[in-house]
DNA sequence: TCAATCACG
DNA sequence: ACGTACGTGATTGAG
């Protein structure tokens, strides 16, 4: 085996890295394309076990191999001063960290590349190529292979000369032929003028090289015969620009190659405040932590892209071009500064985290000392926030967060915009709903997140929302539905608190008895029943009770485990499960929601929009998305939860929107037809599976076929299946494969969906939102099968997010529009509250039914039931 | 801070 | 042979 050799362009590498990293640095320096490059270089140097390494740069100067080298770089535009900076940096950083580099006046990196690749083949190393940059393609041959990087930094695609010709129709060796014709507009080649890559590939394939084609020319008809005589010196001499030349006069010493030196670089990273790249120099020396090594697992396709280049924004830092800082002291300077802003300088970007700064998109920046953060409650620089108020009304803003900017407004009796331009948080959010952290500093990379870090990062995302295609996705659904989960906060929900201390006062009177039986029937009461290892020990060691599945530290005390434990010894096993099911109630639901009652009677739940990989969003503090409705005990709860005073609730929900979806997506007849002719989905299911006229099944094989549907949309696996329906697997498996029998489009959506993942690295909804899936390349079976799940379910369940986020926006806008008083008070998923006053009721069930149903046309008809009543229970 | 458990769609 | 349903948040005990 031989030592592999890695030599990387360093001009192309850097320019990759800087555009696909948002513009950042620290203290003044900026460090993206560094940060990008080093992460590629380390990663590539882990997984390809690198032994050798160097760098080849640029010198910029005249070239003997271009006679009119000004013209050749005409076509490129300058290097940004950014990345200049960026590229004088670098190369006193390599040393640093013990990395060659090579580059020669007068020669391009790639002369570089070609030339010390070959004599590293000569040297008995395998020479591995990392460029952005085709050209390096005609470099590949048996020995020699290529990485080339995609969109992004850390997403490559590897080249042997056959993957070269499987990829583009022609192998390494007819590079510079096809280069010759097609020509290259970023390189300034025109190459034959009408030939795109197209024909030439196909004339390549015909004749095998430019000269031979040329000396076709005439028997190749039309237009195209004619360009080929015509152009004939301009393609020859095209050819040559193309071909690198593998004698440049450098001579390789693979002894100063070597990549055992890394370490002494760590301070001058950290200095940088290059974090992780130095803690990657640590990990690689480590050697086996297991986190590198789920890193380092085969680099997925567009995969990583996303989540790897965010987290690399996450070390890397902040603005130097910031523009200049003005400071203000006092408030007149401030609302001069804003009265001095005209049209063009819009949209500002607007920073309330430390103190107040406002960036103007002209290029001018001031801050405001308020001594103070004015996001967090009780804060009050009250003046000052007066004086914002203007800047927000005046013209489009851009925020991070700014629902609880809308709240911080309230708090202080000031206007409320009626929308923002942007908000960097939601635009993180649509690029990668799985994120570690939104805040804008981790955004940042840990920098001063000010407003000027704030319009950098907006302008990135602009970028990027576009070339993502989740523009409107943030513009016309999360954006304005920030202000309807806003109102909705506001809003609260009414709970009946003495409803609820009643039911309390009963579920702890029980709990008591139930704990007393479990302590008589164990024989002993020293133990806590809320601790699963001591009960555990309790059951299994001291009872001697059969134990089911074991746990990290024990025993399982699941319900599930429980639950098959009933018949052998009821006597302790039926107050128990009691006892966790009144202790749950009584501590989530009664203490737990009274704790968070405000004196007007309401709660007041948060809902966050960036919160699961799906798009739905979530609710905390309380979570009022999982209040108890399954068991008739627990929905007793709901009777608590009741509209203003002389007011109802309107309770509409989504009649199997999921499964819907699933028949749109597929487009399976059989399933399409059943939604659209009203029928009962999961007995025609069973009727279908279990082969029995729609008029004889039953309830338990409607309940089967019921798991199977819900089986489909959580990607089906036979175990699964089985453990949640009782059967054996086997069964389970015969399920499922007479499903697919039946629902042979179904069957194809799923395939497509897995393969769709696998090869973009993502999973889209129907509005484009995306859910990257690296887990679908991961060594590892488990983690696969768990990405093709998610590729199978994401979306189902993402989609059923956009639509009722559509619908809420829908929504709110009929009712304000009609100037009701009705509010959306809460949202669990395909469900929607409303309360409103009885005279308003008509009026506002209509709206919401047409909202939600006529949101988007898909194949299939969207179904929603509304209901009213006087508590949340009724509703049902 | 993490694991176990259980409430919801 | 392995080890699995998809997506959340709150509470509790244990380290």
């Amino acid at each position: 085996m031989k030592d592999t050799f890695l030599l990387i362009d360093g001009n192309s590498l850097m320019h990759r890295a800087f555009h696909a990293l948002p513009l950042m640095g620290y203290g003044g320096v900026y460090t993206n394309a560094i940060h990008g490059f080093l992460t590629m270089l380390l990663k590539v140097a882990r997984e390809e076990d690198v032994r050798y390494c160097a760098v080849c740069f640029d010198e910029h100067g005249p070239t003997f191999r271009h006679v009119a080298y000004a013209d050749y770089k005409a076509g490129r535009t300058p290097t940004p001063p950014e990345l200049v900076s960026q590229f004088k940096l670098i190369r006193e950083l390599l040393p640093q960290l013990g990395i060659r580099q090579y580059s020669l006046q007068g020669y391009e990196a790639d002369d570089l590349l070609g030339t010390l690749s070959l004599q590293g083949e000569g040297m008995g190393v395998k020479p591995l190529l990392l460029t952005g940059d085709r050209d390096a393609l005609q470099l590949v041959d048996g020995v020699t292979e290529l990485m080339f990087t995609r969109k992004g930094i850390t997403d490559t695609i590897r080249f042997t000369p056959e993957t070269v010709r499987e990829t583009y129709g022609f192998g390494p060796e007819q590079v510079t032929d096809w280069k010759g014709m097609a020509g290259d507009s970023s390189d300034n080649i025109p190459g034959i003028p009408g030939v795109g890559d197209k024909t030439a590939v196909r004339l390549l394939q015909k004749y095998g090289t430019l000269e031979n084609t040329l000396a076709h020319a005439a028997e190749e008809k039309g237009k195209l015969g004619e360009k080929l005589q015509t152009y004939a010196d301009q393609a020859r001499s095209c050819k040559e620009l193309a071909r690198i030349h593998r004698d440049a006069p450098v001579e390789l010493r693979l002894e100063e190659c070597t990549l055992d030196r890394l370490k002494q670089g760590v301070p001058a990273l950290e200095k940088l405040q290059l974090r992780k790249v130095a803690a990657m120099i640590a990990g690689k020396e480590a050697g086996t932590d297991p986190a590198q090594a789920v890193s380092a697992a085969p680099a997925p396709a567009a995969s990583t892209v996303q989540t790897s280049e965010q987290e690399a924004a996450g070390d890397s830092l902040s603005p130097l071009p910031y523009p200049p800082l003005t400071e203000l002291s006092d408030l007149a300077a401030w609302e001069a500064f804003l009265h001095a802003l005209n049209p063009a300088d819009y949209p500002l970007a607007l920073c309330l985290e430390g103190d107040c700064t406002l960036a103007a998109a002209g290029g001018q920046c001031c801050r405001l000392t308020l001594g103070g953060d004015l996001l967090t409650p009780g804060v009050d620089p009250a003046e000052a926030l007066r004086a914002l108020a203007p800047a927000l009304l005046a013209g489009p803003v851009v925020v991070h967060d700014g629902k609880k900017l809308l709240h911080t407004l309230r708090r202080h009796g000031l206007p409320l915009p009626e929308s923002f331009h942007w908000d960097t948080m939601l635009g993180a959010y649509v690029l990668n709903p799985q994120e570690k952290s939104y805040t804008l500093e981790a955004l940042l990379g840990g920098l001063p997140a000010d407003a000027r870090g704030l319009m950098s990062l907006f302008r990135w995302q602009e970028e990027r929302t576009r070339r993502d295609g989740v523009e409107k996705l943030l513009k016309e659904v999360e954006l304005p539905l920030c202000h309807v989960l806003f109102r909705m906060e506001e809003a609260g929900f009414t709970v009946d608190g003495d409803a609820l201390r009643a039911l309390g006062q009963g579920y702890t009177a029980e709990i008591e008895a139930c704990r007393e039986q479990v302590y008589q029937a164990a024989g002993v009461r020293d133990f806590n029943l809320n601790s699963t290892q001591q009960l555990g020990e309790v059951l299994f060691d001291r009872l001697q009770l059969p134990h089911g599945k074991k746990t990290q530290k024990g025993y399982s005390t699941s319900a599930e485990v429980l639950e098959n434990l009933r018949d052998i010894a009821p006597e302790i096993i039926d107050p128990l499960l009691r006892y966790r099911q009144l202790t749950k109630l009584n501590g989530t639901y009664i203490e737990g929601l009274l704790r968070l009652m405000g004196p007007e009677g309401r709660i007041h739940s948060t809902f966050d929009q960036v919160a699961t990989a799906t798009g739905r969003i979530s609710s905390s503090e309380p979570n009022l998305q999982n209040i108890p409705v399954r068991t008739a005990q627990g929905r007793e709860i709901r009777r608590a939860f009741v509209p203003r005073k002389g007011w109802v609730l309107l309770d509409a929900d989504y009649s199997q929107i999921e499964l819907r979806l699933m028949a749109h997506f597929s487009g399976d007849k059989a399933l399409v037809e059943a939604f659209r002719t009203g029928q009962d989905v999961h007995a025609r299911t069973a009727s279908e599976i279990f082969d029995v006229p729609l008029s004889e099944v039953t309830p338990t094989l409607r309940s089967r076929a019921k798991a199977v549907n819900f089986g489909l949309i959580y990607g089906i696996s036979g175990f699964g299946l089985a453990r949640n329906t009782g059967v054996t697997q086997k069964e389970a498996k015969a399920f499922i494969a007479r499903y697919f029998d039946k629902y042979p489009g179904v069957k194809r959506f799923m395939d497509e969906a897995v393969q769709q993942g696998q090869e973009r690295g993502y999973a889209e909804t129907l509005l484009g939102r995306r859910r990257y899936l690296p887990e679908l390349t991961s060594s590892r079976n488990v983690v696969r099968e768990f990405g093709r799940r998610a590729a199978m379910n994401t979306p189902v369940q993402g989609t059923a997010a956009d639509i009722i986020k559509l619908a809420m926006v829908r929504v709110d806008e009929a009712l304000r529009r009609e100037n009701m008083q009705a509010t959306l008070i809460l949202q669990v998923h395909d469900e929607l509250l409303i309360e409103c006053p009885p005279e308003e009721a008509e009026r506002a069930a209509a709206l919401l039914r047409e909202c939600m149903e006529q949101v988007m046309t898909l194949s299939v008809p969207l179904a929603a039931e509304v209901h009213q009543g006087a508590n949340w229970y009724e509703t049902k």
